[in-house]
DNA sequence: GCTCTAATGCAACTTGTTTACGTAATTACT
DNA sequence: AGTAATTACGTAAACAAGTTGCATTAGAGC
């Protein structure tokens, strides 16, 4: 991971590289799991509650984070691929693949994950419906919990 | 509909006949979307919140009621399956099919609601990934809203 | 009807999130 | 580099969803 290409990553989506915004982008890219805003003013209380919270509008606005879907509580957020793939591999992809990934929720650990490899299979919907998002959130238990 | 038939699913869970519990029933069996917290408070003035709450979370454990995974701000609950079909069928049915069925959310309109007749396809994780439950959530618009 | 136990209502509280507004910092342009 | 325009930030306060404690009321079984 590069301080460069987070700035990168703000200049294209239009947004001020400010020292909060990045923070946010490279504990995204170092955490294996989706944040809720609780974590983000847990390990970044440098930042004011209100400016994170600012930060992850801004960002699902701009399709950096996008929002986790649960059942209750707080709400979640994950790194997109495509920024994920644009900081380690050091350069941006064009292809947004845009079938949506897996969301994993562990019962014991209470973590929840984004599993990018596993996409939510094609749905059927009653006649007349259309779709324009389709969110899949398993619960269980993960590897390290067994 | 029948009032009978209501005061029997609450007995059949050893759960005591109030004629709040019986209104909340009522309402989720004649509505055919999901309701939150805050519509039961709309629709059953005469009770306190609290106590909506409290019939919520009893009948979730009782699962006479299931929760809506949906990714921002309030809880939405469906009424389960069997339950519908026990009060309108005026039989209880033996068979919980429990492969868990589709959620929708109209983007438009934004009520949700259960299509139970649209189950979750199987789902496929990496190894060592143990699956409790599975929640898919689709947005977009219904049939009314185009 | 009486007793036991569970459900309700009220008040207050916690937590998550948002709004308003003045200040500070970033960007674009000399 | 210096300045103006604009955007982001911090503080305080409000708001909303949901919870807890406790005294009162109302079902269920006898």
């Amino acid at each position: 991971m590069d301080t460069l290409s987070v700035k990168e990553v703000l200049h294209h989506h239009q947004l001020r590289v400010t020292s909060g915004r990045c923070d946010v982008i490279r504990l995204f890219v170092t955490s294996n799991y989706a944040l809720s805003a609780r974590d983000l003013e847990n390990q970044l209380p440098q930042y004011d509650r209100v400016t994170l919270y600012r930060t992850l509008h801004t960002f699902i606005e701009k399709e950096i984070l996008h929002l986790i879907p649960h059942d209750g509580g707080l709400a979640y957020f994950g790194l997109s691929e495509g920024i994920r793939q644009s900081l380690t591999d050091k350069q941006f992809e064009t292809k947004t693949h845009h079938s949506e990934h897996i969301h994993f929720t562990c019962t014991a650990c209470g973590r929840t994950e984004c599993l990018p490899d596993h996409l939510v299979p094609e749905v059927t919907l009653p006649e007349n419906y259309q779709t324009n998002e389709v969110a899949l959130l398993v619960k269980g238990q993960c590897p390290q919990c067994q």
